[in-house]
DNA sequence: TATTGTTATACTCTATAACTATA
DNA sequence: TATAGTTATAGAGTATAACAATA
């Protein structure tokens, strides 16, 4: 049954207002550090090792001139360095500082204690089923999604 | 266990990521009918019968001016009128006209679609089993759902 | 005084296009 | 010519604050 009779009750719907709710929670949750949701796929991505930021812009699925903003908020946190390619010198390899990794480490706690809060009304067996089928319909509907 | 290693793992992000990307495929479908996705709860909240404006800003949780914004659009689509109440004439009424129940309709059938195209990954059951996910995530977050 | 609706304004997030420096 | 990064600008989307009409 494909069908249905309100429009606030598709996932499509609601997956948009719950989204929005849920960044805005993990914002606030960031904020004191200086973080911003979007940075969390940056840091995370540089974790494995230096990247250009053509690479990072396409992975993460945004667009070059959102990945020099972040990485100016990023740098001006000690976050990362960035590092001309002496091979190439157009490119700039991005690679994390021990502060970097730092901060990494609190947005993964504090994604987490996002999560405790958004699930908090599921069981825990739910939350689990959840959270795999929120990542089947990323990586099937070709949603970049680092990770 | 509530201890992730990733943010991009994470439901919070995850939720968010998807959010954005379910909105604006949903955006696409319904611009060539002047609506858009926002518009989608406020006709589904009158076709139960006429509503105050801060009724309506109340009920779907967005501030009032956003509401006033809305329904210049949908007033121009010919979708509904502003009926000045007569008992409080600081209030108007808004009720839906024919053209505004066709419309509804229209984004019924095309929010199913949506939903079609970001589910084709996922069977029946995951389906049906992360719908009810999410109105209960809805419901117990606080997060200002109507239907 | 308080409330309904409105306007003016600002802020966030994202995207496009034009530019520079290198290749 | 083409590519990596940058800047400038514009467009959604939302929120806050001040305002007019009415209670």
């Amino acid at each position: 049954m494909t069908v249905e009779e309100s429009v606030t009750g598709t996932v499509a719907f609601m997956l948009g207002k719950l989204g929005q709710a849920a960044t805005g929670r993990f914002a606030d949750r960031l904020a004191p550090f200086g973080l911003r949701p979007r940075h969390c796929a940056v840091l995370e991505l540089l974790t494995a090792g230096p990247q250009a930021q053509l690479a990072l812009a396409r992975t993460i699925g945004v667009t070059p001139s959102v990945v020099v903003d972040m990485l100016d908020e990023l740098e001006e946190l000690g976050a990362l360095r960035r590092v001309r390619d002496t091979v190439d010198r157009r490119r700039q390899l991005i690679e994390l500082t021990p502060d970097g990794h730092g901060l990494r480490r609190t947005a993964v706690r504090l994604a987490g204690e996002t999560d405790e809060e958004l699930l908090g009304g599921l069981t825990a067996e739910e939350a689990a089923l959840l959270r795999r089928a929120l990542g089947r319909m990323a990586s099937a509907s070709g949603i970049p999604a680092p990770g």
